[in-house]
DNA sequence: CACGTCACG
DNA sequence: ACGTACGTGACGTGT
């Protein structure tokens, strides 16, 4: 038979180091387990073994049957991310019907080294998984080596047999320990010979034969004189290393293989266990996916729903969940979820009677159904209840709010569907239970208003200025991209001319081979996978070469055409107007995001690119009115941190970045000039983001240690934000979160991690969302008081766009005052802070004109 | 599909 | 000793 022989503590080490951490919503990481489990499958499905055998170290300190005290006791200990995956992967693997195996005094590799030869001398195949090049020496005729790696996050194991080895090292797998004994090995604390490398250590060996044929050679012509002095100095050392190098092959462990075979008793349990780990792509690769739901809800019996016909209008029990299908904005069908039953309908008048009905409504996701609504006029009142929406509240960082993922998320059983003819999921039946279960938890975490005030209301917001658009000048468009191309042929042109040779610009990796190679300007920053060309590397080049101004130049023009012109051209509607998805559930600090396009970026910055917004137009007989809010966020801060000095700026309506520059710099407002001011306003960015002195410097062009001065002046007059600065992160240390001042949550399981970015990371999070995400909150509730006034007043206007601190009104003339004068005031006054919060409105024919 | 780059608040 | 501000999305290149 076949045995595979894994060694566990290695595969654990390289599936930590070599996939990006995972953790779950509580901090527990789960990478490594998951890189163990998809390495496992991956060998097992190329080696297809009759058995599997995983061997584990035993607690440090482990001197193994070697008398070298000295031996590994440098060794660090695991990283706490790693150490907290160890047993729980110990016990997933059991629940998987594999045999661990440990041995008091000998490591992973020993226990390998035993299978090799058991199997060795009784005639079966053996097969050892392992990231360590140290067992090769294992290989023989019945034993190979599968040498584990992840290649950018996918697991490979290279095959190492007998002529493998020869291939890549020039010697049999036992001359491996000679040359081991010769080079020594740092990592492990063996010494080797001093001067003698890998280079030379393979040589001595392939001409000798072994660490023996060295030494009964050693005054051999072939030696040199300083080799052989190297060596004779070192000839205890070179058989210690030899006997710390080899693996031992005689651990006292259970050899008999038929007892290794995979029996795995509990697959409930096990599936069970990774849910509990949010592992749910790993149950699903080990075709355990239904099994999952019967253990996570133990208590409860397994039980089934039926699928039916809707014959009948229908009154919405309390506990049933609606969900409706629709294409291309036509609806299709849709869903009542009940305990029992699933009611399937395709009768639309059915489905618009329930929209226009007064009874509370829970939907798995509104948006789509709003969107419906508004499309048939239809005016139908805010749900009481969304899946997803509170799902996110919950956890801003998933990605995923489907049925399926909730279920496992929540250990929620997925019903039996019986007379199932639609392709729906079983985890669809589970719908009222999972909504049960996520009321619970938005009451127990107080979300319950920032959930019904702000975040379901406002989804119907969003879906009617989804379905209303933005109305755009085509032609403007069009025309402005030809002049940008004409641009950027001729542009192109002079660059090649300037470079000598003709290379593809949009290519970071042939524009460093022209800057840094041909041209040798100067490599400033490096990326992952080369010397970075990004605009500020460039900048600071432009003085060195007249190309590097072009380029800069060429890559905004180019940016422009592509991204701007041309994306935007693409998605121009029949009628003339861009209609973006504007996505709830997608950041972790609670802004929505805008996409297909995004019409959250449109350039502002650079007068060329500002020159687009004229094309973002008004109807005939219309004008836009935009209003954005003045310095929110550090309103916002001044607010959350309770800071006297900030207040007061705020309150007494002085320039925020002059008053700090005043307070950093320590002068009278009148005094700050324009270089202190801009100063100023970097910090306060700075601040805002979570700082540090070394990239405050950067921006602004001062030393490192001038940023630092100005980062403590500032802490020190603004001594609230000080004190803010601090206990947020000590807070959300001791609750695993920080929130906005409308319970807005976010989890930061980085606080706790051992890696330093990593940690600082955290950090900077801690200190930053609750002011961008408060400042989020207020913009929502202010547009649905806009919308809603808009609305109930019967006016004509209406919103068309947000842009985090920035609303933008269609209205028609003959209201455009008072659909400005609504705007301004319902977002100054949305919600009530310890400092004046102002909105400037103004209005125009383009978004350009309408910008104030 | 990941990466580098760059547009916005 | 490490790498360097928060939050997004789209595009082109290259594996």
């Amino acid at each position: 038979m076949r045995l595979l022989a894994v060694d566990g503590n290695s595969i654990l080490n390289r599936a930590f180091y070599g996939i990006r951490p995972l953790t779950t919503k509580d901090g527990q990481y789960t990478h490594a387990i998951y890189g163990f489990l998809t390495m496992l499958e991956k060998i097992k499905s190329d080696t297809n073994p009759d058995a599997v055998a995983i061997a584990f170290d035993l607690k440090a300190p482990t001197f193994r049957h070697k008398a070298y005290a000295g031996y590994k006791a440098q060794r660090k200990g695991m990283p706490e991310e790693l150490h907290q995956q160890l047993q729980p992967l110990k016990d997933l693997l059991t629940l998987l019907g594999y045999t661990l195996v440990s041995c008091e005094g000998y490591e992973a590799d020993d226990i390998l080294g035993t299978f090799a030869t058991v199997c060795e001398q009784s005639g079966n195949e053996c097969v050892i998984a392992t990231g360590d090049r140290d067992s090769l020496q294992l290989v023989s005729k019945k034993v190979s080596v599968r040498l584990a790696a992840t290649k950018q996050g996918a697991p490979t194991a290279v095959l190492y047999d007998e002529n493998k080895i020869m291939e890549e090292y020039g010697v049999t797998p036992s001359q491996l320990i000679d040359i081991k004994a010769l080079q020594g090995d740092s990592s492990d604390n063996i010494p080797g010979v001093a001067g003698i490398g890998p280079k030379g250590a393979g040589d001595l060996i392939r001409r000798f034969g072994s660490l023996d044929g060295v030494y009964e050679n050693i005054d051999s012509e072939y030696i040199k004189g300083g080799t052989r002095n190297k060596l004779t100095a070192d000839k205890d050392n070179a058989y210690l290393s030899r006997m710390l190098g080899e693996i031992y092959r005689s651990v006292p462990i259970d050899t008999d293989l038929e007892s290794y075979r995979v029996n795995m008793t509990e697959p409930d349990k096990a599936a069970g266990f990774m849910a509990k780990l949010e592992l749910f792509k790993l149950i699903d690769k080990l075709g355990l996916h239904d099994a999952s739901c019967n253990i996570v809800s133990t208590q409860q019996e397994s039980y089934q729903v039926s699928v039916e016909t809707l014959d009948a209008d229908f009154k919405p029990s309390d506990d049933s969940v609606v969900d409706a299908e629709f294409s291309d904005g036509s609806f299709v069908r849709f869903f009542v979820f009940t305990e029992n039953k699933i009611y399937i309908s395709e009768d639309e008048d059915v489905f618009k009677t329930y929209l226009k009905d007064k009874n509370p409504k829970t939907v798995y996701d509104s948006k789509p159904i709003y969107a419906y609504a508004d499309r048939q006029g239809i005016d139908m009142d805010v749900v009481s209840f969304d899946v997803t929406l509170a799902a996110y509240l919950l956890n801003p960082s998933s990605s995923d709010y489907s049925p399926e993922r909730l279920c496992a998320e929540y250990r929620i059983e997925e019903p039996r569907l019986c007379d199932n003819d639609t392709e729906i999921s079983p985890a669809y039946g589970a719908l009222p239970r999972i909504a049960c279960a996520l009321r619970r938890e938005i009451d127990e975490k107080n979300q319950h208003n920032l959930l019904a005030d702000i975040e379901l209301p406002l989804a119907a917001v969003l879906a009617r200025m989804e379905n209303l658009g933005f109305l755009v000048d085509r032609q403007g468009i069009e025309q402005y991209g030809e002049y940008i191309g004409q641009m950027l042929t001729s542009m192109e042109q002079s660059i090649y001319d300037a470079v000598g040779y003709e290379f593809n610009i949009n290519s970071p990796k042939q524009l460093s081979e022209a800057l840094f190679e041909k041209l040798m300007l100067p490599a400033k920053k490096k990326t992952k996978s080369g010397y970075s060309t990004n605009a500020d590397v460039l900048e600071e080049l432009r003085p060195h070469h007249p190309v590097v101004g072009m380029i800069l130049e060429y890559r905004t023009f180019a940016k422009l055409k592509s991204t701007y012109c041309d994306g935007l051209l693409k998605v121009i509607g029949e009628d003339g107007r861009i209609r973006s998805s504007f996505n709830q559930k997608e950041t972790r600090t609670g802004r929505i995001s805008s996409t297909e396009p995004n019409l959250q970026n449109i350039p502002v910055r650079t007068e060329l690119g500002r020159e687009l917004r004229k094309f973002f137009v008004a109807p005939e007989g219309c004008v836009l009115v935009d209003a954005d809010y003045s310095q929110i966020e550090l309103r916002v801060l001044a607010d959350i941190a309770d800071d006297e000095n900030m207040r007061n700026a705020f309150l007494s309506n002085t320039d925020i970045h002059t008053v700090t520059a005043s307070q950093v710099f320590g002068m009278p407002v009148d005094m700050v000039t324009p270089i202190m001011r801009s100063r100023a306003k970097a910090v306060n960015f700075g601040i805002v983001y979570g700082i540090g002195a070394f990239s405050l410097s950067k921006d602004i062009g001062v030393t490192n240690r001038e940023a630092a001065a100005y980062i403590k002046s500032y802490l020190a007059h603004y001594s609230g934000v000080d004190r803010y600065m601090k206990n947020v992160i000590e807070n959300a240390r001791e609750t695993g979160y920080v929130e906005t001042s409308f319970g807005r949550r976010r989890y930061l399981p980085e606080l706790t991690a051992s890696n330093h970015m990593t940690r600082a990371f955290g950090e900077r999070v801690a200190r930053n969302m609750p002011i961008q995400g408060t400042a989020a909150d207020i913009i929502k509730i202010a547009m649905v008081r806009v919308d809603r006034r808009l609305r109930e007043e019967g006016m004509a206007s209406r919103l068309v766009l947000q842009v985090h601190d920035e609303l933008i009104v269609e209205a028609p003339e003959y209201e455009a005052m008072r659909a400005a004068m609504l705007l301004q005031e319902e977002m100054e006054n949305a919600v009530r802070l310890s400092v004046p919060l102002t909105a400037e409105a103004a209005m125009g024919k383009t978004w350009y004109d309408a910008k104030s």
